[in-house]
DNA sequence: TCTGGGGTCCTAGGACCC
DNA sequence: TCTGGGGTCCTAGGACCC
């Protein structure tokens, strides 16, 4: 019999802000959404009883909860806790899936010689985290991935909720269909409109049943098959020269290539992302010729696919880059020859040290990125 | 003061090849 | 003389997740 524990964090940005600081404790802690257009990212459980909740604007959630304690993310922050969790979760299993920073997945199949009952070892995981990292979390334990994390998230907060093998059609049948990690709005919609509104009904729809629970199995089957690394920002100002927004285009190329270079990664396809003020998005990519690392590079192409795409005199209110169909650069064949490839990452490697040294600002390249003069 | 930023996966059409 | 059928790659958009 297969047991698999599905591990979500409670409110885990807002939670670790209050481990570091513990006058948070108690208090209803916002993370996000202090600058004009930024959004909430994480609310304390406190914080959400006036109806603050992840991805709200910032505007909307101060009206809500004037009282709230606002901070800024911390991503690296987070990602560190992140790194503490699985490094607890792995002592239980020698199978465990980071899902998200904050969500892991454990197969406790065939531990209970060692470890004892399922049951028994997941509530000790949750109660470790609780007493090593001061976190709060919740669980579900099933015989099914995906019951394991529909379990996860009724449970929360602070929960752990079993479902025993058998009894896994008689959890799922009365809840409803958005339930299904996968279903969104839109599916919800469709489905609502079909007269589908739990999972029963879903079930006594054989093909549709096969269809989204099948996708929602996929899903864990599915790992990374790709990757891509991006970087996006929403402008403080909508804009409409192309100066600027090559300016800016210019910083996240630095970004997105550092990151590359850093995960020893080169891309053969690179993107550019255009939002207008109207909120219409749309991205255009190119496949090179060759694989590519390098600052220089990656700007020629994504700025000549902002020339070629950008609709001139509308205005612009969020640029992206993403690179994808990534390749490790471990095992890679040398794209220049071996001496000039040498020297670039030499002289690229001397860059990156000297950002991380003295700050993004210590060294720039000849091409423009001072944004705003 | 509408709507962040990091991603993954799926679909669908067209090019191109055999 | 019309018009097959399979496969892969590339591109764009969109749904969804945290």
């Amino acid at each position: 019999m297969a047991w698999y524990l599905h591990i979500d964090m409670d409110a885990f940005f807002a939670s670790v802000e209050q481990v570091l600081d513990p006058s948070l404790k108690g208090k209803p802690v916002i993370v996000g959404g202090r600058s004009g257009r930024g959004v909430v990212t994480s609310a304390s459980y406190e914080a959400r009883k006036f109806g603050v909740h992840s991805a709200m604007p910032g505007f909307q959630a101060r009206k809500l909860c004037p009282q709230g304690i606002f901070v800024p993310n911390r991503r690296r922050v987070y990602s560190e806790f992140s790194h503490k969790v699985f490094a607890i979760l792995e002592q239980y299993s020698p199978e465990v899936h980071a899902l998200s920073i904050d969500e892991g997945l454990v197969d406790l199949t065939g531990t209970d010689r060692l470890l004892g009952p399922p049951l028994k070892t997941a509530d000790a995981i949750i109660r470790r985290i609780e007493t090593d990292l001061g976190l709060p979390s919740s669980a579900g334990l099933s015989s099914s991935r995906v019951t394991a994390k529909i379990a996860a998230t009724l449970a929360k907060p602070r929960g752990l909720i079993y479902v025993p093998a058998g009894s896994e059609k008689d959890f799922l049948a009365p809840l409803a269909v958005e339930m299904i990690p996968g279903v969104g709005p839109k599916t919800h919609k469709a489905l609502n409109q079909r007269g589908i509104k739990t999972i029963e009904d879903l079930l006594a729809r054989a093909e549709l049943a096969e269809r989204y629970l099948d996708l929602v199995e996929s899903t864990e089957r599915r790992h990374h098959h790709d990757h891509s690394i991006g970087n996006e920002t929403t402008l403080d100002q909508p804009v409409k020269e192309i100066s600027q927004m090559e300016k800016i285009l210019w910083e996240l190329v630095e970004e997105v290539g550092g990151r590359l270079r850093r995960d020893e990664f080169y891309a053969r396809c690179l993107t550019v992302k255009i939002r207008y003020s109207n909120f219409q998005t749309i991205t255009r990519s190119r496949t090179l010729p060759s694989l590519t690392c390098f600052d220089k590079e990656i700007f020629e192409t994504v700025s000549a696919l902002l020339r070629e795409n950008v609709i001139r005199g509308r205005a612009v209110r969020l640029l992206g880059v993403s690179a994808s169909a990534l390749q490790s650069s471990g095992w890679q064949e040398p794209l220049l020859n071996r001496d000039k490839r040498k020297s670039f990452e030499q002289l690229y490697k001397g860059i990156d040290d000297l950002r991380r040294k003295y700050g993004e600002e210590a060294i720039g390249a000849a091409t423009p990125r001072n944004r705003g003069g």
